[in-house]
DNA sequence: ACCTGAACACCGTTCAAGT
DNA sequence: ACCTGAACACCGTTCAAGT
């Protein structure tokens, strides 16, 4: 419950890395703004990997979270999803930095990234299942849909951040239209 | 024809992009390996941006080349755009920092590298139209059916390349399988 | 247990000077 | 026109030393 100088460091390089992105948070600048010395983060994190990964972690299970009270309300599945989906989208446009940090390559190995992303599939994974029983999504193997639907939505969102996608403003194909144009083409008629 | 020091310049830090990702790059270093001093490539180039900017754009060239000559074949439209949809993702396996470079955000604008990406694109919806005409693809907007393939195509990559498509393994859910998923679910039966 | 200050080996970029 | 070497202001990381 105290603010420990490990919150401190964590909330001064989240800070850092919204607002100039992964290369504007320097080991440096997190100590200064938390009012420790610049090497001060080494005694609460093994490197600088290490403190990107903290923070990676606390944001997958902020969603996470927030996904699990989405799925206990009483909407139909296939909306969950729907919602699910473009709030992933939407959030990727809003933080871009945290979204490149958490589903870009993780080059040091976190159990703790590992079990909050693994929890956030598992969670999906249910709302599809539930929308395939509702008849609202194609039968089949639940796993190999889910994974269609994340990587569409993955890449409408990365694009999108890129400026890739439909650079000359034709067609209105931004992220959440697709999100719901392949959700239609899935529907069974 | 003659080998300038641009081009080495060029092929040292696309030789050190491929080896150890773009954090890789360092003036210093392509400066080394090119036989010139630590800041001979500003004489070349404008700063490090720059420098990354053409390479993208060299590589975006010879993709579209690549791309040109499938289309000008006999196969099937929606065989052409399975394979370069397919070759997209083996491609971004293969050399995942080029592909993170030049579908990542540009920080410097390059009207090299905005014209390779806008005359890809023309190519690819060509094949699209084509496919429809065939009714190999459904109705609509081709530009808006487009995106959503790039979309799938490109996010399937960037989850694979990441590790986090299907992590158990289980589905087989690689990038191939869900652009032929994809596909299947759009072709009009 | 947690923190500091100096030090080391790197960076990108600038600039005066050379051919 | 192209290149060099010194210099500047940064980095991440290590280490001996302090409380």
């Amino acid at each position: 419950m105290t603010r420990t100088t490990r919150d401190l460091l964590l909330d001064a390089a989240e800070q850092l890395l919204d607002a100039g992105g992964v290369e504007a948070v320097t080991l440096r600048e997190v100590g200064r703004r938390s009012g420790v010395s610049h090497n001060a983060p080494y005694k609460h994190f093994a490197n600088k990997e290490a403190l990107l990964a903290a923070i990676a972690a606390r944001e997958l299970r902020r969603r996470r979270d927030r996904l699990t009270t989405a799925l206990a309300g009483a909407e139909p599945p296939e909306q969950v999803l729907r919602r699910s989906l473009r709030r992933y989208a939407e959030w990727a446009q809003e933080y871009p930095a945290r979204f490149k940090l958490i589903y870009g390559r993780w080059t040091t190995h976190s159990d703790e990234l590992a079990e909050a992303a693994h929890a956030a599939s598992a969670q999906l994974l249910t709302a599809v299942r539930a929308a395939q029983a509702g008849g609202a999504l194609p039968p089949g193997d639940p796993e190999r849909l889910l994974a269609l639907l994340r990587a569409l939505a993955h890449g409408a969102a990365d694009l999108e951040l890129a400026g890739h996608l439909a650079p000359d403003g034709k067609g209105h194909a931004d992220a959440p239209t697709l999100i719901d144009d392949l959700l239609t083409y899935l529907h069974p008629s």
